[in-house]
DNA sequence: CTCTAAAAAAGGGAAAAACCTATTTTTTGA
DNA sequence: TCAAAAAATAGGTTTTTCCCTTTTTTAGAG
């Protein structure tokens, strides 16, 4: 399931050719999914983008947590996400996958899946390893919860050309509040300046462009 | 051609499927595209990605354009981009496709590009014409110029968490000609900030994340 | 070679961003 | 229902960013 259309069917078309495998069904997003869902067999397996139109990957995993737990779920990232990855594993996710694999890794990523349960690439689980260790050993409240809806308004608007006054205007808040959002992110995601967040933002598909 | 090998194969599996139509090769960036040109066929059409490591879009059409100037060269973009879409005009590119197409939309590039000779979505072409109406009518001498190269490698370093100050020692330039370059790009790109300009750089594939 | 126009470099100052510290309010869960 | 944690508010300080102006350098035409 994916927004861009061409890497989906290169996907499901290489899923087809692998013995033993079927593809039942794609979708746009979330919401088709789950129209489909009751149309096909049930399958075993259900791949997600994370930056999904109408319904992204976030609410889909959560939906599917809620009322599928027994589907498996591998996530298509851009990039090796740090933060938004905590947030899928509570959301139930077995597995992730970067869109720019070779071929042969998403049949591993496939097989691991139905016969271990799971799919962990090294460099994600290293960074899930870094996340709890980076304070002092324990998680700290940071890495662990998800992002707050002012949150993600924020975000977006920080990804922009606006300053902070502006962002203050726009989102209805008081210019001390935008600059404790902002004060949270920085010590959050370990940055130093606006950009950095930006940044950050953008990389781990909290912001798209 | 592309980095996301995946999205490549999808293409040349498409273009195989497509009557009239076959792939004489693939290549993973642009030193090996030149290698296998000598061992196969030469294309009517090459497909390029910008983004590629060894040797990339720009300079590969460049290349084209100075060895094959018969071979129609169709991009991939990840999103509109106005900037660099100039620079590869002015390479004697010929199309433009963004990477989020529906498949019949790639079929339609490659016969325009065969029958017209060029494909130029509607997005793009409104998009160029907006570059050349902004300035008063006459193009500005600031977008159709290409980037210098320390334009482009403070706009690397102008994506990240670093200051100016610290991306001047980096670069060993003063920090006055590092806010000459960044007074320069922000009249280019028409941003305010530097948050601006680095979402600018990143949408318009001039740095990669 | 010299003049002129454009670009690059540099200085100074206003505005915004980033950073502290402290106090109050709200949440949370024990 | 109380205590502790987190979030919101507030003040002011330092640093960085941004912008305007002047000077120097470069490049091309005559």
């Amino acid at each position: 399931m994916d927004d861009h259309i061409l890497l989906r069917d290169a996907l499901a078309g290489l899923i087809e050719k692998m013995p033993g495998f079927s593809v039942s069904f794609t979708a746009d997003h979330g919401r088709q999914m789950i129209e489909k869902l009751q149309q096909h067999e049930i399958p075993l397996v259900v791949i997600l983008d994370i930056s999904m139109p109408e319904m992204n990957g976030y609410e889909t995993a959560a939906w599917l947590k809620e009322n599928h737990p027994d589907i498996l779920i591998l996530i298509l990232t851009m990039f090796d996400a740090e933060m938004p990855l905590i947030r899928l594993l509570q959301e139930g996710v077995k597995g992730f996958l970067r869109k720019d694999i070779h071929p042969d890794e998403l049949r591993h990523a496939l097989n691991s899946l139905l016969q271990e349960g799971y799919y962990y690439p090294v460099q994600t689980v290293g960074r899930i390893v870094n996340l709890f260790h980076q304070n002092g050993g324990s998680k700290s409240r940071y890495e662990t919860k998800a992002l707050s809806a002012p949150d993600i308004e924020f975000l977006k608007l920080a990804c922009t050309d606006l300053s902070y006054k502006e962002i203050a205007l726009q989102l209805n808040m008081s210019p001390k509040v935008i600059d404790n959002l902002r004060e949270n992110l920085f010590a959050r995601f370990n940055v130093k300046s606006r950009v950095g967040l930006a940044i950050y933002a953008v990389k781990n598909g909290i912001v798209q462009l």
